[in-house]
RNA sequence: GCCCGGGUGGUGGAAUGGCAGACACGGAGGUCUCAAAAACCUCUGAGGGAAACCUCGUGUGGGUUCGACUCCCACCCCGGGCACCA
C-alpha cells in the first residue's frame, strides 16, 4: 500500500498546538486529531455564537474611511416563535449583510421589534395575562432564536416600540406633524372591524373589504378620528417612485394604483331652489371629462352628501330618496363597493345648472356615487359613462351622444351638428373612448376623451368665466391613526372644554401608557380616570386626555431611523448618524407591506425631511420583497397543521444547513415549498464540505503531495474555482443565493473529482488548501459556524472569517485555454469540436466544416457565423 | 374589466438571443459491509435504435433571426393587486 494513500491511511497530526488559545478553552474534550472531528452542529454552532457575541464583531461603527452599507429586514412582530416566514427574510438580510462586511463595507444590521399591536391584547385576554409581559416573553423567545439561527445582528441597537425610550420620539415626530399642520382630527365615515374593536386605516382594509389583521368584514362608521394628512405628499409619493430604481417593478405599480392620480377638472354647477329656480349657490363635480358635459343629462349626490336631507326633508321626494340613503347606510362596505351590483336611486326634486349650456338637469341620489372621492357629486353622462348608463336605462332617463368614435354609424347622422338633436344612443354600452365630439356647442368638431383637445378647451372655456378649472384628483385618502386600543402609543393631545384641542408640550413627554390597566376586563385608557384626568396645558384648567393609541405602523414608520442613534434619549437620533448610515441600502421583507408600510415609511421620511431632522427624500434605496414558504401548495399555518417548526430543524441539521436550505430552494422573491428530502439533501452537502475541508486540511498538513503540479486536472479545478468565485460574488450581488449555492456544491464536486482521478502524493497541495480556503471564504455568509469552524480550527487561519477579506474573482484565472465549440448546421448541432480558446475565426471555420463535412456535402454553404467561445453556425442551401 | 407576475423533466429549479434541463430532490443500479446505515461511484426529459446516432421537446398559434425558454404579436391557463374612483 502506498504510504500516501490517504483514503486508508490517515496521516495524523496533533491539533492542540494549533488552536488559538481563547477558543482553546471553550472546547472541554478536544480530539487529539483532525481526522476525529466529525461535524457537528450543534457543537460549533453554540461555540462560534458566544464567541461572537463576546466578541462583539457585528458592532456597528460609523467609520468615514469606509464606505457604508445599510442592511435591514422589516422588523418582526413579536408573536411567539418564529417561522420559517422569519427564517428565510433574516437569513436573505443575513447573507448580504455579511458579504458587505468581507467587502470591506461599514455595515449596519440592525433588528429590533415591533412590538405594540392587539395581538397581544388578545392574548392576554386569553391567557389572563398582560400585553407588555405576553410581548416580552415573545421577544425574549424570538431573539434566543435568532440567535441560535446565528444572525449577524448588532443586538446593541435593538428597539422594542413599546419601550417608552421608543415611543416617546413618536409622540415627539407626531407633534412636529401637528406644528406642520399634518395632524387632523375629523368626523367621517371609517371603517371599523368588529373583531377588532377598532378602526382601521383605508390601507388596512384589504382583498374583499376585511380587516389585514384578523380578516374580517369591516363596516363603516361615522366617527371623529385622528389623521394624518399623508394626501399633502400624495404627488411627491407618486413622482419619486421614479427615484426608486431599486425597487420590484409591481411594488411601485402597487403603490401608484393605490395613491390613484386623475387629471381632470373641477366644474361648478348653480343649484335651483325648491321652486326650480337659480338661487347662486354652487355645488362642484371632479370630472376627467369635462369634454362630455353636454353629454350630462343627470346630476348625482351621494347617500351620505350632506345637502341630501335638506333637499328633501318635507317634500315628496322624502320616502323615495331616504330609502335610498338608509339602504347604502346598513351596507357594509364590500356589499356597497361591488362593482356589478345594481344602482339604486331616486331623485330629489332639485335642479342643477349646466355651466356650458345652461340646462337645467335633475338632481338625483345614488348609491354608486361615493362620498369620500371627489366632492361626493357626480355629473352624469351616461352616453359616456357605463355606470352612468345602466342607471339611465333603469330610470328612463335621456342619454345624449356627445363623443363617437371615429368608424361608428352614428357620425354620419350627427358629424358637425352642434345643437342637440338626439337624446338616445343606438348602443349596447356607453363609449368612453377618444372619438368626435358632436351636439357640444362652440367646441363640436373637436376631438373627445380622456387628456384630449376638448377637454382642454372645455376647462379652459369654464375657467375663463370661473365656473370650472383643471383639477387633479388622488384615490389616495388620509392615513387614520388614531385606534381604540389599548397596547399602543397613547396620542399625545388633551381635550379642553376652553381650549380645545391641545397638543402635549414637547416639554412634557412622554406621555406614559399605564401598565395597571386590566385588559381581560376589556379596559382601554378611556376606563382608566388616573390617565385621562389631567389638567390644560395651555389655561391649567381640567381637562381629558386623549384615550386613543396610535396605529402600529405609525411605530414601523420611523425605527430604521433610531437604528442609527438607538439610545439616544435627548432626541430620536442624531443628524449626523442618520446621514452616515440613511438611506437604508437593502431592505428585505414580505409583499403584503407592498403599500401599507412602505407607503407610510416613505410619507414620514419625507415629513422628517421638510422638519430638517434628515436630508434625503426615499428611505429604502433598493427593496427585496421574498415570497413565502409554503407546504403542499399552502401558506403554512396552525390551522391547516402544516407547520414545519425552524426550532426542530435546528435542532436536527442545525442553523446552517436550514440556511443554506431555505436559499437554495428558490429564488427569494418566489414562493418556496418546503421538503424534507430537501433539507436532508443540503445537510448532506454540508457533511461533504466539511469532509473535504478537513480532509484537505490534513492532506497539506502531512506534505504528502507535490508543491504545485500544473497538471490538466489541476488546471480545471484551479479554473473552477476561479469561475465558481466570479459566479458566486456576482450571484450574491443580484441576490441569485440558489445559484450562488449551486456552483460552491459545482466547485465541492470538483474537488471530489480531482481527488478521485488524481492519486495521493501526486495531487497539488497549494491548489487544494486554496480550493479549501476559497470555499470557506465562500461559504461564510451562507453557512457562517461551519465556516468559522473550517477557518479557525481546521484550516488553522488567524481571525474571524467573517472579518477576513472576500475572495477576489480573477476573470483571467476563470478562462479555460481550451474550448468546446457546437457545430450547427441550419439551427442543429451537428458536431463539436475542441480548440484553443485564442484560435482565430479562419481556422476555426475550416475545422468547423471539416468535422460536420457530412452534412455539407454537395450543398451551397451560404453563410458562417462564429460565436467565440460558444458556437459555430453554418447555414446551407438545397 | 384594468395592471403586474408566472407557465421548462416525476419534483424544486438553471440558462447576457448561442449545445434546454446547471445544481439538488426523488428513482434505478453498483462499491464497501456478515448485514444495515452512512459514505462513495454510475445512470436518470420523451420516443426510436444493438450501437454510433436520429426525431420530438420550455402553455398554444403566428412572426423576427443563421439561431428563440429568452425578443415581437395574438390567445389559453394559474397566482397576485386594483376595481361603481366619476
Amino acid at each position: 500500500m502506498p504510504p500516501c494513500s490517504s483514503s486508508h491511511v490517515r496521516t495524523r497530526f496533533p491539533l492542540e498546538s494549533h488552536l488559538p488559545k481563547s477558543r482553546a478553552d471553550k472546547r472541554p474534550r478536544r480530539p487529539r486529531f483532525v481526522s476525529d472531528l466529525r461535524y457537528e452542529p450543534e457543537l460549533i454552532e453554540t461555540k462560534w455564537q458566544a464567541a461572537w457575541e463576546r466578541d462583539g464583531i457585528y458592532h456597528a461603527v460609523e467609520d468615514s474611511s469606509k464606505p457604508k452599507k445599510y442592511v435591514l429586514e422589516m422588523f418582526p412582530y413579536p408573536s411567539g416563535d418564529i417561522h420559517m416566514g422569519h427564517v428565510r427574510n433574516y437569513t436573505i438580510g443575513d447573507v448580504v449583510a455579511r458579504q458587505a462586511v468581507m467587502k470591506g463595507f461599514s455595515v449596519l444590521h440592525p433588528i429590533g421589534w415591533d412590538a405594540f399591536g392587539l395581538p397581544a391584547e388578545n392574548a392576554a385576554i386569553k391567557s389572563n395575562s398582560h400585553p407588555a409581559k405576553w410581548t416580552y416573553a415573545n421577544i425574549e423567545t424570538q431573539a434566543a432564536s435568532f440567535k441560535r439561527m446565528g444572525f449577524s445582528y448588532d443586538w446593541g441597537r435593538s428597539v422594542r416600540s413599546c419601550d417608552v425610550e421608543y415611543y416617546r420620539w413618536g409622540q415627539w415626530i407626531f407633534l412636529k406633524m401637528w406644528e406642520r399642520g399634518l395632524v387632523e382630527r375629523k368626523k367621517s365615515p371609517v371603517n371599523w372591524c368588529p373583531s377588532c374593536q377598532t378602526v382601521l386605516a383605508n390601507e388596512q382594509v384589504i382583498g374583499d373589504g376585511v380587516c389585514w389583521r384578523c380578516k374580517s368584514v369591516v363596516v363603516k362608521r361615522d366617527l371623529e378620528q385622528w389623521y394624518l394628512k399623508i394626501t399633502d405628499y400624495a404627488q411627491e409619493l407618486l413622482d419619486d417612485l421614479d427615484k426608486l430604481p431599486g425597487w420590484p417593478e409591481r411594488v411601485k405599480t402597487m403603490q401608484a394604483n393605490w395613491i390613484g392620480r386623475s387629471e381632470g377638472a373641477e366644474v361648478d354647477f348653480e343649484l335651483c331652489d325648491a321652486g326650480g329656480e337659480p338661487c347662486g349657490e354652487r355645488i362642484t363635480v371632479f370630472t376627467t371629462r369635462p369634454d362630455t358635459l353636454f353629454g350630462c343629462s343627470f346630476f348625482l349626490l351621494a347617500p351620505e352628501h350632506p345637502r341630501v336631507r335638506e333637499f328633501v326633508v318635507g317634500t315628496e321626494y322624502e320616502t323615495a330618496v331616504m330609502t335610498v340613503v338608509d339602504r347604502a347606510a346598513r351596507e357594509t362596505a364590500v356589499e356597497r363597493q361591488m362593482g356589478e351590483r345594481e344602482k339604486n336611486g331616486a331623485f330629489t326634486g332639485r335642479f342643477v345648472i349646466n355651466p356650458v349650456n345652461g340646462e337645467k338637469v335633475p338632481v338625483w341620489v345614488s348609491d354608486y356615487v361615493l362620498m369620500d372621492y371627489g366632492t361626493g357629486a357626480v355629473m352624469a353622462v351616461p352616453s359616456g359613462d357605463q355606470r352612468d348608463f345602466e342607471f339611465a336605462h333603469k330610470y328612463d332617463l335621456p342619454i345624449p351622444p356627445v363623443v363617437v368614435a371615429d368608424d361608428d354609424a352614428l357620425l354620419g347622422e350627427l358629424a358637425g351638428v352642434s345643437e342637440r338633436v338626439r337624446s338616445d344612443v343606438p348602443w349596447e354600452t356607453a363609449f368612453d373612448g377618444a372619438g368626435v365630439m358632436v351636439q357640444s356647442g362652440a367646441f363640436t368638431g373637436m376631438r373627445g376623451g380622456k387628456a384630449s383637445e376638448g377637454m382642454r378647451a372645455v376647462t379652459e372655456s369654464l375657467a375663463e368665466q370661473g365656473r370650472g378649472r383643471f383639477s387633479i384628483n388622488f384615490r389616495l385618502r388620509d392615513w387614520l391613526i388614531s385606534r381604540q386600543r389599548y397596547w399602543g402609543n397613547p396620542i399625545p393631545a388633551v381635550h379642553c372644554p376652553t381650549c380645545g384641542l391641545v397638543p402635549v408640550p414637547e416639554a412634557q413627554l412622554p406621555v406614559v401608557l399605564p401598565m395597571d390597566i386590566d385588559v381581560t376586563k376589556g379596559e382601554t385608557l378611556a376606563d382608566h380616570p388616573e390617565f385621562y384626568e389631567t389638567t390644560c396645558p395651555t389655561c391649567g384648567g381640567a381637562a381629558r386626555r386623549e384615550t386613543d393609541t396610535m396605529d402600529t405602523f405609525t411605530c414601523s414608520s420611523w425605527y430604521y431611523l433610531r437604528y442609527c442613534d438607538a439610545r439616544n434619549d435627548s432626541a430620536p437620533f442624531e443628524r449626523d448618524k442618520a446621514d452616515y448610515w440613511m438611506p437604508v441600502d437593502q431592505y428585505i421583507g414580505g409583499i403584503e407591506h407592498a403599500i401599507l408600510h412602505l407607503l407610510y415609511s416613505r410619507f414620514t421620511t419625507k415629513v422628517l425631511r421638510d422638519v430638517g431632522l434628515i436630508g434625503f427624500d426615499e428611505p429604502f434605496t433598493n427593496l427585496l420583497t421574498q415570497g413565502m414558504v409554503k407546504k403542499d401548495g399552502e401558506t403554512m399555518s396552525k390551522s391547516r397543521g402544516n407547520v414545519v417548526a425552524p426550532e426542530e430543524m435546528i435542532g436536527k441539521y442545525g442553523a446552517d444547513t436550514l440556511r443554506a436550505y431555505i436559499l437554495f430552494m428558490a429564488p427569494p422573491d418566489k414562493d418556496l415549498e418546503w421538503s424534507y428530502e430537501g433539507v436532508e439533501g443540503m445537510h448532506r452537502w454540508v457533511g461533504r464540505v466539511w469532509r473535504l475541508v478537513t480532509d484537505i486540511a490534513e492532506e497539506t498538513a502531512s506534505g504528502c503531495g507535490v508543491a504545485a503540479s500544473g497538471d490538466t486536472e489541476a488546471k480545471k479545478l484551479h479554473r473552477e474555482m476561479h469561475r465558481v468565485t466570479g459566479k458566486v460574488t456576482f450571484d450574491i450581488e443580484r441576490f441569485q443565493f440558489n445559484t450562488a449555492i449551486a456552483a460552491m456544491m459545482e466547485l465541492t464536486n470538483a474537488a471530489y473529482d480531482y481527488r478521485k482521478s488524481v492519486p495521493a502524493g501526486s495531487r497539488d497541495l497549494a491548489l487544494l488548501k486554496d480550493v479549501a480556503q476559497r470555499m470557506t471564504l465562500l461559504l461564510a455568509p451562507f453557512t457562517p459556524h461551519l465556516s468559522e469552524e473550517l477557518w479557525g480550527v481546521i484550516l488553522m487561519e488567524p481571525g474571524s472569517v467573517h472579518t477576513a477579506q472576500w475572495p477576489v474573482f480573477d476573470a483571467a484565472a476563470a478562462a479555460a485555454d481550451e474550448v468546446e465549440l457546437a457545430i450547427q448546421v441550419n439551427g442543429k448541432v451537428r458536431g463539436k469540436v475542441t480548440v484553443p480558446a485564442d484560435m482565430d475565426q479562419d481556422a476555426i471555420v475550416a475545422l468547423a466544416l471539416a468535422e460536420v463535412a457530412g452534412h455539407i456535402e454537395g450543398k451551397e454553404i451560404k453563410k458562417v457565423v462564429v460565436v467565440p467561445g460558444k458556437l459555430v453556425s453554418v447555414v446551407v442551401a438545397g
